[in-house]
DNA sequence: AGCAGTACTCGGTACTACGGAGTACCGCTA
DNA sequence: TAGCGGTACTCCGTAGTACCGAGTACTGCT
């Protein structure tokens, strides 16, 4: 499927959220989970760049951790307010895409 | 329903498309049609940016016609080029969604 | 020593939705 | 008849987000 990424917008951090809520997790891998969950295009500059806004606005906590493969990894978990944000995120998701599917139904 | 403004980006111009797409109509009247679908918050300025991009790609036609209770009303009908593109999205939407969906379930 | 793979940072760009001001036409009413 | 609310479109600037590219740096393998 090619170029999403307008389509992504608004979307990709909460899908970010979501895979940090699960497991505790970096950078890299977060950009592989994206990829393989079907968003082949995501590039690790777009995934880092959202890190770094998770981080500015206080809704993750960082721990700096050795790697073995490379250098030090940057493991992201989510804190209360990165929760609520989930949980906002979630609410939207499910208010736009029920109205659009309705939409596309020609429910109108 | 707050600030849906990111998250519409990318799918504002396609349920544009889409209410074009079903019936030949206007600006003004669009912008209605979204505010009853549930997208309140989103206002003339914007549906008419999303229109003048429109005719610029050439996806729809446009008429001008009067009104008699107002200036005169340019109606727009998509063009071939423009089935094309709402089928492209809907396609996308289709992708984009079922994996968020997917994402959301824990499906990983 | 050099290369591939892992891992993060930063500056600039493109695209999109929004806000606000401006223009303009119509019908109604004080 | 002047003013107001509703209809209808245009234009310009702003903010936010994803992407691109270059750069840095660490590890293991050849």
């Amino acid at each position: 499927m090619e170029d999403l990424t307008e389509m992504l917008k608004g979307t990709l951090e909460g899908c970010v959220l979501e895979i940090i809520g699960s497991e505790e997790t970096y950078g890299y891998a977060i950009t592989r989970q994206l990829n393989e969950l079907g968003f082949a295009d995501v590039v690790e500059g777009t995934v880092y760049t959202i890190l770094l806004r998770l981080e500015r606005n206080k809704l993750v906590q960082v721990t700096k951790r050795p790697s073995g493969v490379g250098p030090p990894r940057k493991f992201y978990a989510l804190n209360d307010a990165g929760r609520e944000e989930l949980a906002k995120f979630w609410a939207k998701w499910q208010y736009v895409s029920s109205r659009i599917d309705r939409l596309k139904e020609g429910g109108r």
